[in-house]
DNA sequence: TTGGGATAATTCGTACTACGAACCAAACTA
DNA sequence: TAGTTTGGTTCGTAGTACGAATTATCCCAA
């Protein structure tokens, strides 16, 4: 109601946006049969092998949790579990194939998806929005890899 | 790698933006002895009591799942069920005195944190950003309601 | 070289999330 | 008034996430 600042404006927008991506993210990993976190960690796996204790930096997840996640897809057959050649305590979590194809399809279709979100905004609008969500990830601490992670 | 299309930046930034939101949202959550749900559920309440069917639309959930999110909240003391006055199969979710200063104190502290993901941008550029996100969100049925649902 | 601390990962218990199918009761409608 | 729709709960299943405790290995320093 009466006035409202830009940057509430902005903070609420912001909110909203981040669960419609949610929402779509979900849908998407549904249509392949997996669980958004699911989805994730595939997708996180693309940029090849990486031990759990990376993985939970990658996912923000603390390594008890990720232990079921990765149980959970390795029962899937979508990961498996490579011991480490020079340190004996550590995994690998690698793709299986199976996981590369799941995997690929997902990314190629959720960012479909997301694209299409923006579909309505002139090629200009799009730029500039690129432009401003690139410079908040890149001050917030987000990753430059290629990958969704 | 090498070339990607502005279509496949901007559909990485959105998905990286979505999970960057929803971490940070579900920090504050935490800060305020939440579940990122509860706290979801009682910002849509701060807009007034509905009922379960009405409440299942705004967070997109099956009325099974809002049964125990409902059970859950009410036990912590943060809404209460009262019968509808006109239907006495319904009833209507409203917070509690509790659940409305818990609401508005998280909803102040998220709003927060969210305009300060974008403090690094100029004014024209949080300008242009609030309005492409509010382009892509009325084109996609969120709700112009004033809590973030 | 051996002992002690850090590190990689798992297990366990708890709480919560989300779904669909089956169900009941009140409301509507033909 | 019978039959259908609607509002909500229950139940069973699967998954998510955490912290504390545990095991095995690694690495460093005395």
């Amino acid at each position: 109601m009466g006035e409202r600042t830009g940057q509430q404006q902005l903070a609420a927008g912001l909110v909203r946006l981040g669960f419609l991506v949610q929402r779509e993210y979900g849908e998407v990993s549904r249509q392949h049969d997996l669980t958004p976190q699911q989805a994730q960690l595939v997708c996180v796996l693309l940029g090849g092998p990486i031990g759990m204790a990376e993985l939970g930096g990658a996912l923000h997840l603390e390594k008890s949790s990720l232990t079921g996640l990765v149980d959970r897809a390795e029962r899937r057959g979508l990961v498996s579990r490579v011991r480490d050649a020079r340190d004996r305590r550590a995994y690998r979590v690698a793709l299986t194939q199976q996981g590369v194809e799941l995997a690929a399809c997902f990314h190629e279709h959720v960012s479909r998806r997301m694209a299409a979100l923006a579909v309505d905004l002139c090629a200009t609008d799009q730029a500039g929005l690129t432009a401003a969500i690139n410079q908040i990830l890149i001050g917030h601490g987000v990753a430059e890899l290629f990958t969704d992670d």
